[in-house]
DNA sequence: CATACTTGGTTAGCATACGAAATAATTGCA
DNA sequence: TGCAATTATTTCGTATGCTAACCAAGTATG
């Protein structure tokens, strides 16, 4: 019998909250939230993006990107710069504060990631992760 | 090398969210949202239970349960009633409305898990929820 | 019995997160 | 060229979800 202990569902959204808990509780001394987090460690790897093109790396719904833009661009860590060929676009740099903060913050997700892996081989994790990739293609096939 | 693709963290939260995304799009036409069908379960399964350990079962902090029991008391899907033994402790009921809705709903968080698990063998998705279960254990050991 | 502590719940304030509608800029096509 | 669709982003309204601060009621300790 179907049950919320057994739920798909339930247990993902769980275990998301406690990670996201265990995130946030290392970055509030830096004054970041995990989602302002992800969205650094994605500039990091390549600055300059469209803000739509961002949220949909991440996720998120342009409504939901913007709102995050929008407070991180008041505490200083990006910037919004009209695109010059198509001035419908914004482009999100990161400001040198922005920057700097990856040698002060740069692995709290990779160590909060392992120590919820913590006793896991990385094959069982590999698996893991493959098959959290495999639910959410599922979910959003034809949505691309 | 760590990245986000690889992220427990992040895939966890990005499955976790596609999976309310279509929960919530089954319900909508119903008048609820993917938590306070949680609520609904739990309670469904036990009737008349305090306030603060319907959140705990649902891993949800006290302000949060407070604010959905107060939409769904607004909807009239439940009654707050003082209990007579602990002045303090406030049980909650769910209203014939609440009840009813159950031969609506009462499969439609079955059905989305079942969507999501699509191709799944039955121990493969007992291993997944198993380690989802694990982790969540992991980082909240402790607390309880 | 009086005072300190704990517990159940609410309020206030902030940060996500979403759908729907509005705005602004660009493109497509008659 | 001119104006109707499209596209990128924002605004608006609502629902979570969290911390901090608080109140009321119960428990413990002297």
């Amino acid at each position: 019998m179907w049950t919320l202990d057994k739920s798909l569902g339930f247990l993902t959204t769980r275990t998301a909250r406690s990670l996201k808990r265990a995130l946030d509780a290392k970055l509030v001394e830096h004054g970041l939230t995990a989602t302002q987090y992800i969205v650094l460690v994605r500039l990091w790897e390549e600055d300059g993006i469209p803000l739509t093109q961002l949220g949909e790396l991440l996720f998120l719904d342009n409504p939901t990107i913007t709102g995050i833009a929008d407070r991180m661009e008041r505490d200083g860590l990006l910037e919004r710069r009209r695109n010059g060929d198509d001035r419908r676009v914004v482009n999100v740099y990161l400001t040198k504060k922005g920057k700097d903060l990856r040698r002060q913050v740069g692995t709290l997700a990779e160590e909060t990631d392992a120590e919820a892996g913590e006793g896991f081989s990385e094959s069982q994790m590999n698996q893991l992760l493959e098959q959290l990739n495999r639910i959410w293609k599922q979910m959003n096939e034809g949505l691309g």
